[in-house]
DNA sequence: ATTTTACCATTACGATGTATCGCAACAGTA
DNA sequence: TACTGTTGCGATACATCGTAATGGTAAAAT
């Protein structure tokens, strides 16, 4: 048995890092969505068995956790925004943009604390913005209302834009047209106002909903901050 | 071979219905979490095979569909509320309460459109209650920010109380102790404002919390329905 | 040079959602 | 009453998943 009969040995194993990792998990979830990740094809990836990755997380869970914080990375804005008002729209609206780039965080978000160094980077600005124009419960409150608003708002949007993809509809005809079910339940007459909605309604541009919504939260806010709390 | 010795035929099979079905994934739900629900044991539970239940749904997320609609019949109002801040408050009122007795529903909240009866119905009476009050896109915008909002506030609130169960601390101490992360990484001192929160925010109660932000929120409302759209 | 350690691939297990298929009980007809 | 279609159900099967356990092998330590 010579060497020219011997294989090369095989090469080094490609060397891991958390970077690597969740960098392939996201180019996977970018393309398939949340459920096209699994530890098999993230480690396939990385020419990797599965079992390797769990020396550097423990669960997928934590795989998600870490997708998320990264994303977060996106949404720290790159320069200190202006008066509080800026902050929090630019905040609200850089996480829009990153769902729409990564539609999966939309079923992430809010789902789990998030503690990774970037989120807790994008909170610490958030809140440095606004400190010192009221007293802290108030100031963290409004954060955590204008957090819930677009939050919620992001979430929607999504729903709203996969029932259209998957129809082929846009929302307004979606529901009139698309689902017979909804057409019949509106033919029922127990939903008047509704009915109205769907059928009177203008068809809004989904940024500008969003914009619209939260300009509204951040009066509520701003009345808030102006005067000491009740 | 007599009569004593063949068995008795057996007994027809249990009849299904999805109300049946639905109960039972409910059940399930309740008791361990999105992730106990598994078509196979629901069925089980049934007493009947997993592919039985593809006659009354064709996929499992349907089936969730048709859970989250469930629910929303608890979420419906039995009176007719007073005026629309009433109405809206008691929406997100019920909606919260009902997350709380059924913890996975934080888990669906927003991620699919709900076009259920029993969720249209909460729709229409939440619209009606708004009815007239300003121009039909006004209103609906409303509804939508409200109802954002708390989907938003519930889906953190039972993450928070997740989070709380599986370190068996407060939020307020979880944060400061239980994570050896959090603490080191408020200690780099790149976080003052959140820790300055962290470590003097004083502890609130969780309904309050939301109620407060709700509030908020509907103070927003009011300034928009009381003069006509900008 | 030998032992220890640390890592990694393999194997394996139980669970999942769902496609397929064959059967058995009923409905309708002759 | 015999026969035949139809319908709905159970069993089987498959691909996939997350992850526990195992065992080998290469680098580090002695």
């Amino acid at each position: 048995m010579t060497v020219w009969d011997r294989p090369e040995p095989p090469t080094r194993p490609v060397p891991l890092d958390r970077e690597r990792i969740v960098a392939a998990a996201i180019a996977l979830a970018d393309e398939g969505g949340l459920e096209a990740v699994s530890l098999r094809k993230v480690a396939a990836r990385l020419d990797a068995g599965p079992m390797r990755l769990y020396g550097y997380i423990s669960t997928k869970e934590e795989l998600f956790d870490l997708m998320v914080d990264e994303v977060h990375a996106e949404i720290l804005p790159e320069e200190r925004p202006g008066d509080w008002r800026e902050a929090l729209r630019v905040h609200a609206h850089r996480t829009r943009r990153a769902t729409l780039r990564h539609e999966w965080l939309a079923d992430l978000l809010g789902g789990r604390p998030n503690l990774g160094p970037n989120a807790l980077a994008v909170t610490e600005t958030t809140l440095a913005a606004l400190d010192g124009l009221a007293d802290l419960d108030t100031v963290l409150r409004a954060v955590e209302t204008v957090s819930a608003y677009f939050t919620g708002a992001i979430r929607r949007e999504i729903a709203n834009l996969r029932a259209e993809r998957a129809t082929g509809l846009s929302k307004h005809d979606w529901q009139r047209a698309s689902g017979p079910h909804v057409e019949k339940m509106l033919a029922t007459g127990r939903f008047p106002t509704l009915a109205k909605v769907v059928y009177d309604g203008t068809e809004v541009d989904a940024e500008a909903s969003f914009a619209t919504g939260l300009d509204w939260v951040l009066d509520a806010v701003a009345a808030k901050l102006a005067r000491p709390p009740a």
